[in-house]
DNA sequence: AGCACGCCGACT
DNA sequence: GTCGGCGTGCTC
C-alpha cells in the first residue's frame, strides 16, 4: 500500500469533534511520514494550521474534499507507536480526546499550539477607513508578522472586530501557524540577601523597614527556602512586600531550577547489604516463578503479596535484574516521590547509569533530557511515579506497580487515568509481565489473583525472621489523660517514654495537617465555613521565633482559601469560639509539652512542600537527629529505619466512617503501613492504635494483620451491594456556580441519559443513581453534583457512555461543566 | 472550539 | 434598506 493518505488526530481540539480525519500526503513529505508522526494540517473552514498525530495509512478515501498536510514537522522526540496506540485506548477507555492523552503521555510542557497571525495583503491602506483601521494597518505592515496576541497586547481585544472587517475586505490575510515551545514551568521562591545578623539588625533598626516588612524578614530567617505562595498562605504578606524588600536588596526571588541539586549528582551511601543480601528461600521462589513469567514472552500477570518487611523490593529487584538479562528493559513503579530518595539508593547501586528516575517534581527540562535519553536507548530500568508508566522504552520485560492499591495511581486530571489500566496495555502490547505488588492490594486486584487471572506470589515471612509488631488497640473512651482536648493517650505516652529511655525512635500518625479540624462558636454553634467550598476551615498556627509572634490562619486544603481567624463570632457576636478535632500542628504543641527534651520531625505537606525537603527530612530521621518523626499519611509510606521500634496511631476514626466504598481497604491497608513501619531491625516492634471504637470490625482484622480475612468479608460485601470488581462505575461530574442552574442540567442530563439508552442502547445493562450532590457539594465556589452510573466494562457500554458525553457537551449550557470519571478512587 | 450561514429586530 | 444579534451545522 501507497501512502497517499494519512489518517491523524489533532491535537487540540475539543473533545466532541475529536475523531480520526484524512489528509492527502504530498508525494514529497511520504518518505518522511510514518506512524506517530507530528504534523500540521488545516483544519476547519478558516483552515486553521494544526498539529496532529499520524496514526494510520491508505492508498484511498472517499471522501471527496480532502485537504492537503501543511508540513511534517521536524520534533526532537519520536513517538512510539505504541504509545500511539496507547492514547487511542485512553480516549475509548477514559473519555479524553486524543490530543490529551498525548499530553500526558509526552513530558509536561511540550506544547504544541496554534498561534494567528495577520499579514498586510496590500501595500496601502484605501482611503475611507477610519484612524483606528489606518494605526492597525501601519502595526502591521511595519512587523510584516503581526502575531494576533501582540496584536492584542497593544491595541486590545477589541480590535478584532476590525480586523475581521479588513480581513473580509482584502486588506488584511489572516493565517496561523504551529508553534513548539517548552515551558520551564518552575517554582518563585524568595530568600534573603543578607547573612542573619544584618538582618537581625534590620530588625532591630524600626525606621528602615515597616511592620509588614519585618514580619516578612522574620519569616524568611525562619524559613530559607520558602515560595512565593508559601509565604502568603502562611503570613498573608503580599508579592508587593516582597517586591518592596527585593527593591531595597534585602530579599531576592529565585528559580528553583537554578538551586536544584538533581538527584544523579547526590551522594549516596552505597547499601552495603546488597552485596551480602541473600535471598531466603520464599524470595527465591517468587523470583523464579516471575522470571519464568517473563521468558514466556506472553502478556502475563502476577501479584506478589507479601507481609511488610517480607523483602518485597528485593524481590522487585531481582526480577528487574533477569529481565535486564533477557536483553529486555524494565518499569518500576512506586506511588509517591517521597519513597525515591530510599527507593533509590537501592535501585541506583544496583542499576548505574542503566537506570533512570522519572517523577512530578522533576523540573520540565529534566523531564525532556530523560524522556529524549530513554528514547535513545540507553536506559534500561525507569523507575517513578505515576507518569513513569509512560516511560518510551522498547522491548519491555516487566513493569511492576509497588504498593499497587495506592489512591496516587489514579489521575486526578484528565485523562484521569487509572496507573493499572496503562500498565496491562503496555504489558499486552510488549508481550510482558505485569507484577502489583503489595501488603494489602486492592480488592479487585486480590480477586482477579484469587480467581487465577493472575499469578498469585505469597510472601508470608518478615525477611529475616523478624516478628510482626505487637498492635494494641487502645480504647479512648475513659481515658483520662486526653481530657479536656489533648491526643496522646496514657499507654501511648508510657510506650513513648519508655522509647526515648531505650533511646529508641518513634513514628507517629495524625490524620490532619493544621491545628484544629474546625473552629465553631460556643454560643450558636456555627462552623467557620470557606466561602467558596462546603468544608470547614483548618486553623493553622506558624510558630514565629517566639511563641506570642504566632500566625495564626484559617485556611481551606480545597481551595486554598486563607483569612484570620475570627475575633468573635459572626452569627451571634459570641466572643467563645472553640477549636474542634486535631491536626498535626496541635500534636507538634503537645509532644513538645508532654517530652520538652526530645528532638522531634514534623512531615506534612505543610512541610515538605519545598523540592526534595521530603528526602531532607527521612535523611535526618534516619540519621537519629530526632527521636519523634510525626505526620500525616506520609510518614506511613514505605520508610524502612530500623531504630523505630514504636509506631502511635493517634486516631483514625474519622477514615472508618467515610462515605466511601474503598474506606475500609484503605483503614486497612493505611494501619497496616503504619504499624510495619515498627520493628523493622531484630526486635519486635510495638504500635499503639487510639480509638473511640475499639469494637470496630476492620480496626480488629487490620491490628491483627489478616489481610485475608479482611477480603473475605469486603469481597461478599462488594458483591452484595455491586461494586468494582462486579462492575464498573462511570461517575459524571456537573458543577457550575448557580445552584439551581446546575440541578437543573443535572435533571435534564439523567432525563436525555435515560432516552439515549432507551433509545438506541438498551441492550446495554446499567445501574443508574443520582444526580446527587457531590461529597463536597460546593468546591472553589463552583456546586457540584454526580450522577454514577455501574455497568459491565465492554466496548458497546463504552460506546454508550461515550456517546451521551459527546452529545451532552454539544448541548451544554453556558457556564456548566461536564466531566466523566471511570472508576474513581473515591465515591 | 471557531467559524459561516441564515433569518429576524433597530438603526444611519 | 443594512448592521448585527445568536440558533444551527460542520470540520478530513
Amino acid at each position: 500500500m501507497e501512502k497517499i493518505y494519512a489518517a491523524v488526530y489533532i491535537l487540540d481540539i475539543s473533545y466532541r469533534i475529536d475523531r480520526r480525519y484524512v489528509y492527502f500526503i504530498p508525494p514529497d513529505m511520504r518518505p518522511s511520514t510514518e506512524k506517530g508522526t507530528l504534523c500540521v494540517v488545516p483544519f476547519g473552514n478558516a483552515n486553521k494550521q494544526k498539529s496532529a498525530v499520524i496514526v494510520g495509512f491508505s492508498d484511498t478515501t472517499d471522501y471527496a474534499a480532502i485537504k492537503p498536510v501543511t508540513s511534517v514537522m521536524e520534533y526532537p522526540i519520536d513517538i512510539p507507536e505504541e504509545l500511539v496506540d496507547l492514547c487511542v485506548f485512553m480516549k475509548e477507555r477514559f473519555f479524553c480526546s486524543f490530543g490529551n492523552a498525548m499530553k500526558t503521555v509526552l513530558p509536561p510542557g511540550v506544547n504544541l499550539g496554534t498561534v494567528t497571525y495577520y499579514t498586510n495583503a496590500v501595500d496601502f491602506l484605501p482611503d475611507g477607513y477610519n484612524t483606528v483601521s489606518e494605526v492597525l494597518f501601519r502595526f502591521i505592515k511595519s512587523k510584516k508578522k503581526a502575531y494576533q496576541k501582540d496584536i492584542f497586547a497593544e491595541y486590545g481585544q477589541e480590535s478584532e472586530k476590525l480586523l475581521r472587517t479588513l480581513v473580509k475586505n482584502g486588506i488584511l490575510e489572516k493565517q496561523s501557524e504551529v508553534t513548539e515551545r517548552i515551558n520551564e514551568k518552575s517554582i518563585k521562591l524568595v530568600r534573603l540577601t543578607v547573612d542573619d545578623e544584618q538582618a537581625e539588625q534590620l530588625l532591630e533598626d524600626s525606621v528602615r523597614l515597616t511592620e509588614k516588612q519585618k514580619e516578612l524578614v522574620l519569616l524568611l530567617l525562619e524559613y530559607p527556602k520558602i515560595s512565593v505562595s508559601e509565604i502568603e498562605e502562611i503570613s498573608g504578606i503580599s508579592s508587593s512586600v516582597i517586591s518592596a524588600l527585593v527593591k531595597k536588596g534585602i530579599c531576592e526571588r529565585y528559580d528553583d531550577r537554578i538551586e536544584r541539586v538533581p538527584y544523579e549528582n547526590e551522594s549516596y551511601a552505597v547499601n552495603k547489604e546488597n552485596d551480602e543480601y541473600e535471598l531466603s528461600e520464599e524470595q527465591t521462589t517468587a523470583v523464579n516463578t516471575l522470571n519464568g513469567l517473563i521468558i514466556s514472552g506472553e502478556p502475563k500477570a502476577a501479584l506478589l503479596f507479601g507481609v511488610t518487611g517480607s523483602g518485597k523490593t528485593r524481590v522487585i529487584i531481582e526480577t528487574v535484574k533477569k529481565a535486564l538479562l533477557e536483553n529486555k528493559t524494565a518499569i518500576v513503579l512506586i506511588p509517591e516521590i517521597g519513597l525515591t530518595a530510599q527507593a533509590l539508593s537501592g535501585y541506583k547501586s544496583v542499576f548505574g547509569d542503566k537506570l533512570a528516575v522519572v517523577h512530578s517534581m522533576l523540573s520540565v527540562g529534566e523531564r525532556v533530557d530523560t524522556y529524549r535519553r530513554i528514547n535513545e536507548g540507553g536506559i534500561s530500568v525507569v523507575l517513578g511515579t505515576r507518569s513513569a508508566v509512560f516511560a518510551p522504552l522498547k522491548n519491555i520485560g516487566v513493569i511492576i506497580m509497588d504498593e499497587e492499591q495506592e489512591t496516587t495511581y489514579k489521575s486526578d486530571i484528565t485523562p484521569k487515568y487509572h496507573t493499572r489500566d496503562i500498565v496491562r496495555f503496555r504489558c499486552k502490547h510488549n508481550s510482558c509481565l505485569m507484577v502489583l505488588a503489595s501488603a494489602t492490594p486492592s480488592i479487585e486486584s486480590f480477586y482477579k489473583a484469587k480467581s487465577g487471572v493472575y499469578t498469585l506470589i505469597r510472601l508470608n515471612e518478615r525477611y529475616g525472621g523478624v516478628q510482626l509488631p505487637k498492635v494494641l488497640i487502645e480504647d479512648l473512651r475513659n481515658d483520662e489523660s486526653i481530657f479536656p482536648d489533648k491526643l496522646i493517650g496514657t499507654h501511648l505516652e508510657a510506650e513513648i517514654k519508655a522509647n526515648i529511655e531505650n533511646k529508641e525512635q518513634t513514628i507517629m500518625f495524625a490524620n490532619r495537617r493544621g491545628y484544629n479540624s474546625y473552629l465553631s462558636c460556643r454560643s450558636c454553634g456555627s462552623v467557620y465555613t470557606c466561602p467558596n467550598c462546603s468544608v470547614s476551615l483548618t486553623y493553622h498556627a506558624y510558630n514565629g521565633s517566639e511563641r506570642s509572634k504566632r500566625a495564626e490562619r484559617l485556611s481551606c486544603h480545597y481551595c486554598g482559601y486563607v483569612c484570620e481567624p475570627p475575633k468573635m463570632c459572626n452569627g451571634c457576636g459570641g466572643k467563645h469560639i472553640g477549636f474542634f478535632g486535631f491536626g498535626t500542628q496541635k500534636l507538634q504543641d503537645e509532644i513538645s509539652e508532654r517530652f520538652p527534651d526530645i528532638q522531634y520531625i514534623r512531615m506534612d505537606t505543610d512541610t515538605t512542600s519545598a523540592r526534595y525537603s521530603h528526602d531532607k527530612i527521612l535523611r535526618s530521621f534516619g540519621e537519629g537527629d530526632a527521636d519523634i518523626l510525626f505526620g500525616t499519611q506520609m510518614v506511613a509510606k514505605g520508610l524502612d529505619f530500623p531504630r523505630v521500634s514504636l509506631v502511635g496511631v493517634i486516631s483514625v476514626d474519622t477514615l472508618l466512617y467515610m462515605n466511601d466504598f474503598r474506606a475500609g481497604e484503605r483503614t486497612f491497608s493505611l494501619i497496616t503501613q503504619l504499624v510495619g513501619r515498627a520493628g523493622r531491625a531484630k526486635k519486635q516492634g510495638r504500635a499503639v492504635l487510639q480509638t473511640y471504637n475499639p469494637d470496630n470490625q476492620i480496626l480488629k482484622l487490620a491490628a491483627s494483620q489478616d489481610y485475608e480475612r479482611f477480603y473475605e468479608s469486603e469481597i461478599l460485601l462488594r458483591k452484595a451491594v455491586l461494586f468494582p470488581p462486579f462492575c464498573a462505575i462511570a461517575v459524571f461530574g456537573i458543577s457550575g456556580e448557580n445552584e439551581n442552574t446546575v440541578w437543573e442540567y443535572a435533571k435534564q442530563f439523567v432525563a436525555a441519559l435515560d432516552e439515549t439508552h432507551r433509545k438506541a442502547h438498551s441492550g446495554v445493562r446499567i445501574v443508574k443513581f443520582g444526580p446527587f450532590k457531590d461529597g463536597i457539594y460546593k468546591l472553589g465556589g463552583r456546586f457540584r453534583q454526580r450522577i454514577i452510573i455501574k455497568y459491565g466494562d465492554n466496548s458497546r457500554a463504552r460506546a454508550f457512555l461515550g456517546e451521551i458525553y459527546s452529545d451532552s457537551l454539544v448541548k451544554l449550557p453556558n457556564g456548566i461543566k461536564l466531566d466523566i470519571d471511570i472508576n474513581p478512587s473515591m465515591i
